[in-house]
DNA sequence: GTATGTGAAGTTATTCACAGCG
DNA sequence: CGCTGTGAATAACTTCACATAC
């Protein structure tokens, strides 16, 4: 309800599984759904799923539920992504290449304008439309293309003095595949994709249950 | 302290963090780290860094801090990865190659055993050393190579009949990198990678400071 | 009848603050 | 004196439960 006050990160998390199961209802021809299947896919109840709406204002109808199609265009208003935003990617490695041959990205609002690699046999080159650039060119890249969002997919030890010439360059948001913690100035943002970590979890879970 | 109390989430991933931070130390040869720069790189202040690690025990020295290696070897066994999980890929496309040549797992616990697609022209091939089979192996391959994890690298329409397959196999945890949510076994733990997510908390953080 | 939106209650997680040890 | 380990306090998040609207 009030556009001002602090969201909770897992609310915002959150929002983004309510988004994909939205969209999937949508492929299917379903024209509402009630908090409880939206729920039901984030080990959450159903009140949590409603709490985070009413964080933004209220969309259901009581009674009735959520028009599905309505809430996807009401999250991706909140999330910020009914703009497309531009994107580079540093490192065209086997990881870069996964990620600029996937297409998802696109359509959730996310276009890769460009990539950078210090490879010389890359540079030149293309990938699914996107051209590979030397990572000298950066700068004027960046600043040509207006990206605002990078995603580190280096090894990790070039990923802070790749991130300190990405802020000055002026991108705002980084996603980092990199498993050392960054330092930026404190108006960017950054995220951690840490699939190590993941596997750990599991590792923890399972090992817990087998004692 | 107590091994059967439940652990929080939150503080099972910061366990993480701290280890990926250990592991820097220790290359950089620092024999003794304290809470506070343990916890610089994990947005938590130094006294839930001791916090977590009291859940498991007293690792520290008052007046100086834990020992760096003795620590990394304290959180791999609480992690479970100082044996290691032998795992198996589920689809071969850009993904799933970017994962195979990632030699990181390997190095904290985690062995890719095989791959499986569907695509006749890589089937038989290998990729790193990782033999890539049909998916009508599945079975008979978790078997032979004793898996416990799996990672589903494949697009997402595959995603839930496959992970019935897997759990059946004896697979008994699944790392998930499509966007549906998967129905499982009480007794099988399931962790998701949404990359789309993490940019959309970008997007969110981006478009907030920006009014 | 059904399902939202929300005060109040409950639960979980983080930080404070300091005694106690090296 | 520095830094851990932890009881107590605080903050953050989730769920309950129900009045309210369709």
């Amino acid at each position: 309800m009030n556009e001002n006050e602090k969201i909770p990160i897992p609310s915002l998390h959150r929002l983004s599984a309510y988004l994909r199961q939205l969209e999937i209802f949508s492929i299917r021809n379903i024209s509402h759904a009630s908090s409880r299947p939206l729920a039901k896919y984030s080990k959450v109840g159903d009140a949590t799923v409603r709490r985070d709406l009413a964080l933004f204002g209220k969309f259901g109808r009581r009674g009735v539920g959520y028009e599905v199609n309505d809430l996807i265009e009401t999250l991706r208003r909140i999330l910020g992504t009914q703009q497309q935003w531009g994107v580079v990617l540093i490192g065209a490695g086997a990881l870069g290449m996964a990620l600029m041959r996937y297409s998802g990205f696109t359509q959730r609002g996310f276009k890769i304008l460009a990539a950078f690699d210090t490879n010389p046999y890359m540079i030149g080159t293309t990938v699914e439309d996107v051209q590979i650039y030397s990572l000298d060119d950066l700068e004027s890249v960046i600043n040509k293309t207006a990206a605002r969002i990078a995603i580190l997919a280096t090894p990790s030890q070039y990923a802070q003095k790749i991130t300190n010439r990405l802020t000055t360059a002026g991108i705002e948001g980084i996603l980092d595949f990199a498993t050392s913690s960054l330092e930026v100035p404190s108006q960017t943002h950054v995220t951690y994709v840490d699939i190590t970590a993941h596997l750990e979890e599991l590792s923890f879970q399972i090992g817990g249950n087998n004692p």
